[in-house]
RNA sequence: CGGGGCAUAGCGCAGCCUGGUAGCGCAUCUGGUUUGGGACCAGAGGGUCGGGUGUUCGAAUCACCCUGCCCCGACCA
């Protein structure tokens, strides 16, 4: 490609809406061009890197034995009636009515499309397992879509369903995505993670997902010292000590205007870990929407919400108001879990615990000497609170500790959550009509080029892994004598001939302007030809961010090679 | 959804407080000089000042409404 054909405008101030480092380079080195909120053109450059990023995962997919296919951008809206999603799907799910006034949506994710498929032509076990998958855009009308490519409304995901005909085969699967997981972001080049993860809205049983370790990921994952347990907050477990209260009558003692846990410890001169905090959510959706639940946990842990919305089975929550407190029968700032007319669920830290202090839902009340199981009738328990940094892991001895992650892969077992209301049914050896179990495999194919740009930089710009650059080799033409571009066409030819991706600079800059924009862009080798080497038959080879060096006329083709295989 | 901020040329910004018909840098075009790390000189093009309503002789500037975008929060009993 000659740079001056080449639609890739570069930015030499950063744009002022871009937050993170990703963003801002993809649109300085002209890679991506915003079109709405949440959503990208992806300009030449980084269409390149989306093809390398794919073909990797194409190849590692295949190896694995899936298949891949392609289906559809716009899914009618009765699929989606059939899983029950339809009400469930919150308004991320885009919903429009076509000409016909048939209700659509752009598909977030292809389970009901894919169970449709593979209902209308499964039969036997015979078939099983399989694994399809397809590379495709994916349309979520996020609250807040941000930092580019990271979380987009619009982007581009792997995703893969598999399908069989018992638990054992599934497991296999899993283990089988999962390794071929570790291996396409291992040839990325990415620092990564797998780690133990919630399973969300989508349902099922096990599920990890793939994190790059970067600063500026959205998700706080706790990883251990010792072992390799690592989980996103949103589920992590660990060790605490909890300190041990004496067993004491309930009392209800005076605490004026006094209402945090911190407080309250001070003025009781008790160990905060004793205190109880209530914290009251309405539910949205599930079995108890509409109603309100008090969650209770230790006065120094913090309620880890996505833990409770799954033990309440919610689709979100809401912090409750004054007015939903009080006619639960609290008191804003004196709530305790007695007497309360909703669902309390109490964390796990709490079921044998003597000697803890609550809000007496009276004002200017708590109450001392608090032991759950003998105090609270039918208490419920559940892991609820968030885990701390220097927790001990639950697995072994060693200490969690906090990283930022971006979670760009997820596996999970789905079990039948979807194929059976989809009926996804075939026979089985027995001759009996079996319901399939699923696995689903999804991988962020853009969000990939966001975290390898994150994980890949320097001040100067983008410095690509070679195999994922848009270009291998750019040329830079420095002189501007014919015998000058005479030699570096030939050369631009030759490498073309090689299967070289290779950038030529044909460009009337100035050196300067050619360097700044090559480094920008992040492409792994220049080719500097100017008169003055030509003089004495050698051209300059560098490396992206290392010294240059002279290297015979004829021998580029040679030196270039070698310095790709070495990678 | 709640809170904050922004919206002026392709990009980054000033002008607004104190109303008088729009400016700077980069980019673009023309000519010239330059040419090993984002050149210089001279000239030129490009803006319904996000949209609407109002106040006023007069609105980028003041008021109200709308829209779009960015950031923060979604831990408080």
């Amino acid at each position: 490609m000659k740079y001056s054909q080449l639609l890739a405008p570069t930015l030499r101030e950063d744009p002022a809406d871009a937050e993170v480092i990703s963003h801002k380079l993809l649109l300085r080195a002209g890679y991506i061009r915003r079109v709405t909120s949440g959503v990208y053109n992806y300009l030449p450059l980084g269409l390149r890197v989306l093809r390398n990023i794919e073909a990797i995962i194409r190849q590692e997919m295949n190896h694995a034995g899936a298949q891949e296919l392609l289906m559809p951008a716009v899914q009618p809206g009765d699929l989606w009636q059939k899983s029950g999603r339809w009400e469930k799907y919150g308004p991320e799910l885009l919903r429009f009515k076509d000409r016909h006034d048939h209700e659509s949506c752009l598909g977030p994710t292809h389970e009901e499309v894919i169970c449709d498929l593979v209902a209308r032509e499964l039969r036997s076990y015979k078939q099983l397992p399989m694994n399809l998958y397809q590379i495709q855009s994916k349309f979520r009308d996020e609250i807040r879509p941000r930092f580019g490519l990271m979380r987009g409304r619009e982007f581009i995901m792997k995703d893969a369903y598999s399908f069989h005909a018992d638990q054992q085969s599934l497991n296999a699967e899993y283990q089988n995505m999962f390794d071929t997981y570790k291996r396409i972001f291992t040839r990325l080049g990415l620092k990564f993670r797998p780690v133990e993860a919630d399973n969300g809205s989508i349902g099922g049983s096990a599920s990890h997902e793939f994190h790059v370790l970067a600063e500026s990921g959205e998700d706080l994952i706790t990883h251990c010292s010792a072992c390799d347990y690592a989980a996103n907050i949103e589920r992590a477990q660990s060790r605490r000590a909890t300190p041990a209260g004496s067993d004491s009558e309930l009392t209800e003692v005076n605490t004026p205007n006094v209402t945090s846990a911190e407080d309250v410890a001070a003025f009781l001169g008790a160990d905060i870990a004793l205190l109880v905090k209530t914290l009251v959510y309405r539910i949205e959706g599930g079995p108890h929407d509409g109603q309100c639940v008090a969650a209770c946990v230790r006065g120094d842990d913090a309620l880890q919400e996505i833990k409770l919305t799954r033990a309440v089975q919610a689709t979100a929550l809401q912090m409750a108001s004054d007015a939903d407190i009080s006619d639960i029968g609290g008191i804003t700032g004196f709530i305790g879990p007695r007497a309360l007319s909703s669902l309390v669920i109490f964390d796990e830290s709490l079921r044998q615990a003597d000697g803890l202090i609550a809000g007496a839902n009276k004002v200017d009340t708590h109450v001392t000497g608090l032991n759950v199981s003998r105090d609270i009738r039918d208490a419920q328990f559940a892991d609820l609170r968030q885990t701390r940094e220097a927790d001990g892991c639950p697995r072994c001895d060693g200490t969690m500790s906090y990283s930022r992650g971006i979670e760009v892969g997820h596996v999970f077992e789905l079990g039948t959550v979807y194929s059976e209301p989809m009926e996804v049914i075939f026979q089985d050896q027995q001759g009996k009509r079996s319901v399939a179990s699923m696995g689903c495999y999804g991988i962020g194919v853009s969000r990939l080029i966001a975290a390898i740009v994150e994980q890949c930089n320097d001040a100067d710009g983008i410095a690509w892994p070679a195999h994922l650059a848009p270009f291998q080799v750019v040329i830079i033409s420095m002189g501007k004598s014919d015998a000058c571009m005479d030699v570096c066409e030939k050369l631009y030819h030759e490498l073309k001939q090689a299967d070289i991706e290779t950038l030529w600079d044909e460009r009337k800059e100035r050196p300067g302007v050619k360097f700044k924009d090559a480094e920008l862009m992040g492409l792994p080798i220049q080719i500097i030809i100017g008169d003055r080497g030509l003089e004495n038959g050698v051209v300059e080879i560098r490396e992206r961010g290392r010294d240059k060096q002279e290297v015979a006329q004829e021998a580029v083709l040679s030196s270039v090679r070698n310095l790709l295989d070495r990678e």
